[in-house]
RNA sequence: GGCCCCGUCGUCUAGCGGCCUAGGACGCCGCCCUCUCAAGGCGGUAGCGCGGGUUCAAAUCCCGUCGGGGCUACCA
């Protein structure tokens, strides 16, 4: 936590969240780790809404983006078609395509323009990351972040980041915090969304019911929903005497009640839920990542888009907002390919209707995986994002991973900064098949990108974990940044983490009352047989004028290797321990330069007491 | 059960009909370097699930099969 908050992101540019991936859904719902299954915690009321966008705002914003309607006749010409690929799976037919947006006036269209001049044209890419409040970040949430991040910067377009936070019993402000803190620690900026406001706002749906009251208004009207009274017990009672499996889900029964057929329900104190009407056909898209996919007729049953109450569901506030956000391309986690049918249904109604002009392009990416071959579940303590934050992971070296988990850059290279992905990010050319989390595979590109940091920044970056590692407390004072400046390099390539190094450089900062020796590390070099080492490196050093790391060498080995006759690794580790505390430092002669000539002696001298037993 | 997705070294991947006796990376195993740990250098281990078909030619295309996964809430 703390950690991290100040660093400094560097690497630029790049970035934004994003979301969906293997945690959009049920994964974000579930608690963190150990809680058995979770029912999360209850998010007070109060806090929610008023973060961004005005009230006041909905009822107009209704009214400008629900009245357009009419598609744009060149949208599937228009579309930016990524320069990438140029077959495979993308569109072959414009179908839906729509997203050409600038059919809602004054508002997508012009909207993704930025005023630096880049691109803005009509069919400018507009993705967004929408999680649910509920629980930490997920690895696999952001890298849908990173993903759809990657495509707006790519092509030059917006990402927006919207929060879906209609589940009053599982959302909470602790996590609606955490999934801004997380976007920010990455460096993946959003053009619209909490805190930065944007002409589609409010961007929490918590602050949208208006919104969704209408659209589901008009939907009803229109006759594409239905009200529904069937509960889920009659809904299996009827398809065992019909002799069908009882799991095969809702049976569109409700679908042509009549008047007084609902009369009659509602006479007996029932409340309906809103349903859509599915088309009875075919349908396919193009997936931009698997290539056409097609669910046949009659295999997705209508489905429920409302309560009784009129309170909106994820199923109808999130194609509803997509369309009005004008959000061309929908990047998520294969976890929701079998819901798009749905979807798709849903965005030709809302475009039958005056919302929206059809469904976006999508693109699932691959699950990432834990061991096994399972989802990585919320629960495991893997997944949780700020857990590799704590231990001091790069916010580029984790991205770098994450970029890696079902794309590459290049055939011979994964090690690269987040601008080059951009430059070279196509979601077409992402992998289909699930990727499995690597933590080895992690670290190894992490401590590449530590070892391609420039010294100072290293250090700067080094600061937060001093602290938390107790090594140093608030803002380093000038001796102390003097110091870590002197031993950044001693470190930087040899820690795979931020708080590797600040461990390692804890020995040169704390006073003679802090200063403690690993208990295993003297067991090993500081039992009886290092007596007389240590009594003669203390010796040799004595007689030293110049306290330097080459005249430290220079004595020790004649010290140790010529007059003692010992193997180097039998000779440095006692003065190694007794000097740093521990088996593993910084290189021995600079460190004894660094910790000065007073504390060196010092601790040899008590190393060499604990050797003879005295201590 | 139903629907859908996926199937190249242990892992992540490159590969889009001949350049593949399948390339890279992580891991692992050796060796070199060496004051520890790393880093770096060199070498090695290991893979196209299976069966048909199409083709002069298939890891690459088609079919089947087996296997893995996801979804199947008035949760998101």
């Amino acid at each position: 936590m703390l950690v991290g908050a100040g660093q400094p992101a560097h690497v630029g540019d790049l970035d934004e969240p994003a979301v969906e991936l293997g945690g959009d859904p049920v994964e974000a719902a579930l608690g963190e780790r150990g809680e058995p299954l979770t029912e999360p915690e209850v998010v007070e009321q109060g806090q929610r809404g008023g973060v961004d966008g005005v009230a006041a705002e909905v009822a107009q914003e209704v009214g400008v983006l629900l009245q357009d309607g009419d598609l744009d006749p060149g949208a599937g010409e228009q579309q930016p078609q990524d320069h990438s690929r140029g077959a495979a799976a993308d569109d072959g037919d414009g179908r839906f395509f729509p997203h050409a947006l600038n059919c809602i006036p004054g508002s997508a269209s012009a909207r993704g323009v930025r005023d630096d001049g880049l691109v803005s044209s009509p069919s400018q890419v507009r993705v967004r990351f929408c999680p649910s409040p509920t629980g930490t970040p997920h690895v696999g949430l952001i890298r849908t972040a990173l993903f759809n991040w990657a495509h707006a910067r790519h092509h030059g377009g917006a990402f927006v980041f919207r929060i879906e936070d209609t589940d009053a019993a599982r959302d909470s402000v602790e996590s609606y915090n955490a999934l801004l803190d997380a976007l920010r620690w990455l460096g993946l900026d959003w053009d619209e969304g909490p805190e930065v406001g944007g002409e589609h706002g409010p961007y929490r749906q918590s602050e949208r019911h208006d919104l969704y009251r209408d659209a589901l208004g008009r939907l009803t009207q229109a006759g594409e929903v239905y009200e529904s009274y069937s509960s889920a017990e009659e809904i299996e009672a009827r398809h065992r005497a019909a002799g069908r499996d009882p799991k095969l889900g809702y049976d569109n029964a409700d679908r042509d009640l009549t008047e007084e057929q609902k009369a009659a329900f509602r006479a007996e104190g029932r409340k309906p839920v809103y349903r859509l009407r599915m088309p009875d056909r075919d349908i396919t898209f193009s997936d931009l990542i698997r290539g056409d996919v097609t669910f046949k007729a009659g295999t997705v049953p209508d489905f429920v888009l409302a309560r009784g109450d009129g309170s909106p569901l994820y199923p109808l506030t999130n194609p509803l907002d997509d369309a009005l956000m004008g959000i061309t391309h929908v990047l998520r986690g294969e976890d929701l390919l079998s819901s798009t049918p749905r979807q798709i249904a849903l965005f030709e109604a809302f475009q039958r209707v005056g919302i929206g002009n059809g469904a976006p392009t999508y693109a699932h990416l691959p699950l990432v995986t834990g061991e096994g071959a399972r989802k990585l579940s919320k629960r495991d303590p893997e997944s949780n994002l700020f857990h590799y934050r704590d231990r001091g992971f790069l916010p580029e070296g984790l991205l770098n991973y994450l970029a890696l988990l079902g794309w590459s850059i290049a055939e011979d290279r994964d090690v690269f900064s987040l601008d080059q992905m951009v430059a070279a990010f196509d979601v077409s050319r992402v992998s289909s098949n699930a990727a499995r989390f690597d933590l080895k595979k992690a670290e190894a590109i992490n401590s590449a990108h530590m070892r391609l940091l420039a010294v100072d920044d290293f250090a700067a970056r080094v600061v937060p974990y001093l602290e938390a590692e107790g090594v140093i407390s608030g803002t380093p004072t000038a001796a102390q940044a003097e110091l870590l400046a002197a031993a950044a390099p001693l470190v930087q390539e040899r820690s795979v983490v931020l708080s590797d190094a600040a461990r390692m450089l804890r020995f040169l900062f704390v006073d003679e009352d802090g200063f403690t020796v690993d208990d295993d590390a003297a067991a090993k070099n500081l039992g009886a047989d290092a007596a007389p080492v240590l009594d003669a490196a203390l010796t040799g050093l004595n007689a030293l004028d110049d306290w330097s790391a080459t005249a430290i060498e220079e004595s020790l080995k004649t010290s140790l290797v010529d007059g003692l006759g010992l193997k180097p690794r039998k000779a440095f580790g006692p003065v190694r321990v007794a000097v740093s505390g521990r088996t593993v430092s910084p290189p021995l002669y600079e460190s004894m330069e660094l910790l000065g000539r007073e504390r060196s002696m010092r601790r040899l001298g008590a190393g060499l007491e604990r050797a003879r037993g005295v201590v």
